[in-house]
DNA sequence: CCCGCAATCGGACATAGTGTCCGATATAAT
DNA sequence: ATTATATCGGACACTATGTCCGATTGCGGG
């Protein structure tokens, strides 16, 4: 049985491969034109597959966007966690949530693309795929919650209700995240973040 | 000549007419569906048109997906100016644009969810629709610009580089209308305008 | 009323892409 | 060699887009 059962795993060594394959394509092509205007002939194409072979590892053009995003949102989460564990002061912590999110945008600017235009997704109904990004979403939430909540309890962030609070510097941070995506000569980035979470903290007023 | 020209107005205004209910139309569906989603049939029936009329008055589902930009466009400005008059103490002025702009949104939901999907029309080389983007971005961040440089010199606002002052209340304003958008219990709009405003003006730190 | 003109309609057509299906092929294990 | 499994390649049915064009409709003028 062993030799059985070592088969199998290299089939599945080699089928997860290839599936990974068709899934960096994709992400790639999506986060440049979009997820309706890439015709899977050509990510099957560029990822060395036969179409029909795309079909068998993803049921549809949706399934195979919501492991993109799962995708995205594991190598987010990998770089806030790296990031987090360096950082205990809730300033610095807010600091380095900007940068994580703003380094994988800049590792790979299809990455918020792609997020960006995946909201066209959820919108057309595809719930499986708006469930991923509601993941994402919490994932990032919860952080900005609790290190907002521990800002206030060590007196450093002034006093409001957290869900509202967590709500405003996401809202911040997606902004830049945005305009970030967009820019053909975006400010680099410790600058950037720097401004974002000073901005963050200050605010306007004098 | 005289009833000559008459006729050529009246057609004018029915052809108006005509063209303006299928924008109309394709904005309620590329909002509530995407730009993609939307069969130019479907667009077409329920214009009370036949489809290939529809390519009379517009080229493509590009053209049309720009025309409807552009009547977006229009009206946010209308709004925002009569905003605008109202009030001239720069605070006050921030308030009303985030109100104006907040205000659009609630009017028509669907309003900035086109404009967001439509970010992915931009990825995918749309570049005349790309460019009536732009120039609803230009009006806004001129407004914005605006109303930080008269702060300052009001004392009112803290000193920066305008342009940056400007890129960062628009992330802020961009992200407030991007949650409200998918939030399906939005806050009432005062109340969500006035915190975003104080947000923008005190920031989180004590 | 009739006629001419312009706009619109309705349908055919070619094309592109999606998802399904399946026989042929390739590969690995026994 | 045989068997089992995964992949390939291509055919198929279907949907949607944009183009084209003859038929129909509506309006204005004589």
């Amino acid at each position: 049985m062993p030799a059985r059962r070592s088969s199998d795993d290299l089939k599945g060594v080699i089928r997860d491969f290839r599936r990974d394959q068709v899934i960096e394509v994709a992400r790639r092509l999506f986060g440049e034109r979009g997820t309706t205007e890439v015709p899977m002939d050509e990510i099957a194409a560029e990822a060395g597959v036969a179409r029909s072979t795309v079909y068998v590892y993803f049921a549809s053009r949706d399934e195979l966007l919501r492991a993109c995003l799962k995708q995205m949102h594991d190598q987010l989460r990998e770089t806030i966690a790296a990031q987090w564990e360096r950082d205990v002061e809730p300033d610095r912590r807010l600091r380095s949530l900007v940068d994580g999110m703003l380094e994988r945008l800049d590792d790979n600017p299809a990455f918020f693309r792609l997020a960006l235009v995946t909201q066209e997704a959820v919108t057309q109904g595809g719930a499986a795929v708006g469930s991923e990004l509601a993941l994402i979403g919490l994932d990032v939430a919860r952080l900005i919650s609790d290190l907002y909540v521990e800002g206030v309890s060590r007196g450093m962030f002034r006093s409001m209700d957290p869900d509202r609070a967590t709500a405003l510097i996401g809202q911040q941070i997606y902004g830049a995240m945005s305009v970030r995506a967009g820019d053909v000569a975006p400010l680099p980035r410790a600058e950037a973040v720097d401004e974002v979470t000073d901005f963050l903290l200050r605010g306007l007023a004098v």
